[in-house]
DNA sequence: TCTGTGATTATGTATGCACATATTCTGCTA
DNA sequence: TAGCAGAATATGTGCATACATAATCACAGA
């Protein structure tokens, strides 16, 4: 009946969650009244709740037992996707055209989100991202030349600064914000809608080891929406 | 100098990964000869490797040994704050206030998106969210009343109905949207904004144990930014 | 009543071992 | 050469045990 899995025994706990058997806050039995309600070892139980726990839906504390989440978090695991995958996943073609590329001063704006000092040279980048030749996405790009060096020079026909980077600075963390702007004359322009269309905005700052990496700025044609299940 | 423990040795190699020690794609030590090199049992190298591959940093396959990811993830984890967590943790005051309550025939594109048939009675809701009185979002949802019969006559007052479902209905899952809508004069009055503002713009559906639960749509005030580390 | 200290306890984790399971690899056979 | 069966192997998992660690609790002392 019972499975003595560490899968198993995680499913049969999160139904009973579910069903109510402990109310939000309460504290649930231990480990080794688990253990031995199904007939397992503590290990198991163990791996059980503490997967429970990485899902946000119970919390856990030594000595203090383990109780179900008082107000459980509203889990979303969201991936962004490449652009390329986000194109090609709706069965269009994915190309990508490189509108502006210069070294040039950063902008006190983008110097303060990158946390650099003014000496430090950036490299700046347009793309316009195609989805079977229409726009899909402008992309605003500053990349840190002390960081990635190799970007000044780097051919962005094959692959485009976003997945360039991805493959040459594999791993970097930072920060990303959602948002919604109103698009001007010129971001219409670039993605050939009309002034004042509600635009989906992606802006993100990338860190690796500390260093930052790059700051960028994606707005999504009209239309676009960003899905993903919770 | 290294650390015996799952995560000293799953930081270690993090870092080895990182420093570009194994190219993306390529073949890496097995679990056997990591514990060696470490000094440690095969196990702990297991739940160092077994975490770095649920971060998305590499692939595991069954005598196929562990790689690196050819194409990283971008991993975001994202959560969505419920509404009055977003507005507390600008330091603003949170109130809420229902401006539409009604039970009424169902929209069929909201019939479609729970997969309720005509006959299903739906509690149709409007909230408006406001941080220190000012509109923060306003709020469409649409409640099953065959999953949640008790929405019907719940009082509303002390929790929006985001905060009663999250009580009520904990743990339920499903699916989340966003975009960005140009508000038309009935949504720019109730956000107290103009025409045609970008509005960001949040939808989701939600599912417990195969049955639909609630649908709704999160319309935030002008500025609003969802932010998350990745 | 307040405070601090030590005992208690539930979870956290490392280990060695055994066995399960999914692939890949090898070599036999047609 | 193609196809298939079985061997080989890397990861996956369960268990018993031991000890680590962090909270909490109880109690003594001021």
């Amino acid at each position: 009946m019972k499975q003595v899995t560490h899968s198993g025994i995680r499913e049969a706990i999160r139904k009973r969650i579910i069903a109510g058997e402990w109310a939000l806050g309460e504290l649930m039995p231990g480990e080794a009244e688990f253990a031995q309600e199904y007939g397992c070892a503590r290990t198991t139980v163990n791996r059980a709740l503490r997967t429970l726990a990485e899902d946000g839906m119970i919390e856990r504390k030594r000595k203090g037992g383990t109780r179900v989440r008082p107000l459980p978090l509203p889990p979303a695991q969201l991936r962004i996707p490449i652009l390329r995958e986000q194109v090609e996943s709706r069965g269009s073609t994915y190309r990508h055209r490189v509108t502006n590329r210069i070294v040039r001063r950063t902008p006190a704006e983008i110097r303060e989100r990158l946390q650099i000092p003014e000496t430090t040279r950036t490299l700046y980048l347009e793309t316009l991202h195609l989805a079977d030749d229409r726009p899909f996405a402008f992309e605003r790009r500053w990349i840190n030349l002390d960081a990635v060096p190799q970007a000044e020079h780097a051919e962005l026909t094959e692959y485009s600064a976003n997945e360039w980077l991805v493959r040459t600075v594999p791993f970097s963390r930072g920060e990303v914000s959602l948002s919604a702007t109103k698009a001007g004359s010129d971001l219409a322009s670039a993605l050939a809608t009309h002034d004042g269309a509600a635009v989906f905005t992606l802006d993100r700052t990338t860190w690796l080891e500390g260093q930052a990496v790059t700051a960028v700025t994606f707005y999504y044609a009209e239309g676009f929406e960003l899905k993903f299940s919770i």
